[in-house]
DNA sequence: ACTCTTCATGGGAATGATTCTCACTTAGGT
DNA sequence: ACCTAAGTGAGAATCATTCCCATGAAGAGT
């Protein structure tokens, strides 16, 4: 039976017009969008593409790390173009949506050591910051 | 015209059978609920009751912080009788839902030190820590 | 206790985001 | 150029949540 393929196949992850635009949308973007949002962009720019090929690209580059993603209040997935720095966190503003990466040596030490402590194992984290950036404060 | 009731109502927040049924239901489960299980559980018991209802004394409760609300990975909210202690963070197992309550000293200081760091005002923060608990790891 | 005003309720329709289905197209290896 | 598995897209299907609005009841005043 089997000759050299073996036990699994490599997830090749085609290189596609759609997911080009969609990456290339992202990157215009430069901040958060939902999957609604993108999909309207893109075909306002002439893109022809289906929101149901925006909602897999988008959940696919969200499990490659390509892209960053928070779920925002009214339900909504949104993401974001993640500059392959691998793990952050995200101060939002909760008025204007403005985010900022942060990154907090103490804190992935703090939740690891919580998980252990607790017995828990293959722990992950998400911490999510929001106030009012200092333009919005100041109105 | 107005006589005595000058300008702002008192946030009356009646007391009725269902809102009771529905703490009740909370204390009950130990746990995490969505509204449409707690709904369902709710109803099993006996206690005739509205879906919309749940959802909006539910969300009332949260305003008043007598319940904790997560966001589940499928998009749906849960929600959980919050024992009067003020803030803490979850540490939850992503298999058996299993939530245990954490405090973080550190963590606090550290996401208010880095909103103020940006000129964030009134930074608020949520943390969430997912992984195995002991009994699903072991399995 | 009786009444009145206002807030709460609930059933079902409406909304909105996300996923599914499935026939058709295409990237990439040979 | 050819084959085949992966990707695509239109619309239907799902699902959680909210809206609408006539009816019910809590609580203040008398």
């Amino acid at each position: 039976m089997s000759t050299a393929k073996s036990e699994k196949s490599a997830p090749v992850t085609r290189q596609t017009r759609q997911r080009a635009a969609i990456v290339r949308g992202l990157s215009a973007a430069g901040g958060f969008r939902s999957a609604q949002a993108l999909h309207g962009e893109l075909r306002a720019r002439g893109d022809g593409i289906g929101l149901a090929t925006v909602y897999r690209v988008l959940q696919r580059l969200a499990e490659e790390g390509v892209v960053d993603r928070v779920r925002a209040a009214g339900g909504e997935t949104a993401y974001r173009l993640c500059g392959a720095d691998g793990h952050h966190h995200h101060l939002t503003c909760r008025m204007c949506g403005l985010a900022v990466d942060v990154t907090g040596s103490g804190v992935e030490a703090w939740a690891a050591a919580t998980a252990r402590e607790h017995g828990f194992a293959e722990a992950d984290h998400t911490v999510e910051i929001t106030g009012l950036c200092p333009r919005c404060a100041g109105r």
